[in-house]
DNA sequence: GTATTTTAATTTGCATGCAAAGTATTTGCA
DNA sequence: TGCAAATACTTTGCATGCAAATTAAAATAC
């Protein structure tokens, strides 16, 4: 039995598994120098965008899971970056609010973007769009 | 304070983030009805090519971290899919050993490959194959 | 206007991904 | 030969990703 289209070097979802892996490995030694896991970056990135969202906008920026998102603004709430408060219009939802060390540690993260694209020899400026647009395709046609 | 390099949008990590995780899910469902979870598909996958080989190669050959795998062999020889014996030269290594019913299975899971493809309305092959290549050169430019 | 449905979050249980520590074995080298 | 260093795994602890169940509040239906 052959099935080509079993093996892994045919697999687009193992390469991005790997590719995936990989980047989110990447970053986790300037992360650390900040004291953030991955995820808990995107939050803050997505919230240096935008502050003062609720947890479900945070959710639909991110694309963080809703059960892992709880949990995630508590340990970050723990850490002082940000606050959850209560919507006094609509007593369901919350509001995420960034505190001023939150704030703060923007400067901190400005420099990490160049510290990761510089590890890239071999992926140009124009394939890295390439890239986005590609990725951008693969998760619209997967969206529910 | 801009600092474009820190918005999602321009996040290719982010991008890999979400289509990892997105052709994760699209797996989820298929890979039920066969009992198995994504990373014990890639084991899978990785022995229907080549049977019995040392768990070091798996971990090779999958990108699946040492710690994970250990956890993941059990489970699959739990469920009778793979045995994982000693090696008589050097008792160090195990070896991966599919089982009947692990072999059998790569019939039942020759079409979600194609399933899956079929759910990528705005990616051709050609693209495909284009972001493969660019993510080949992600996975090798952030190689240790 | 109250019951039903929908929405927003949280909680729980399971399966990794990963770093770090620990355990055998085997190599290599003095 | 004897012992330090390297290998091959396993174990442990922490942080998600995800599905499913749960809770609380708001929106709709009748």
């Amino acid at each position: 039995m052959q099935f080509e289209q079993l093996k892994l070097k045919n697999q687009l979802c193992h390469r991005l598994y790997m590719a995936s892996n990989s980047i989110a490995r990447a970053y986790r030694e300037p992360l650390n120098e900040l004291n953030l896991t991955y995820p808990q970056y995107v939050v803050m990135m997505a919230l240096w965008e935008q502050d003062e969202i609720t947890i479900a906008e945070l959710i639909d920026k991110t694309a963080i899971d809703g059960g892992a998102m709880t949990q995630i603004l508590k340990k970050m709430s723990d850490k002082s970056l940000l606050a959850v408060i209560k919507d006094e219009h609509d007593k369901r939802k919350r509001l995420v609010q960034l505190t001023q060390h939150g704030q703060s540690l923007k400067l901190k993260a400005a420099d990490i973007p160049k510290n990761i694209l510089c590890k890239f020899d071999s992926v140009d400026a124009t394939q890295a769009k390439q890239l986005m647009q590609l990725l951008d395709l693969v998760v619209n046609d997967l969206a529910d």
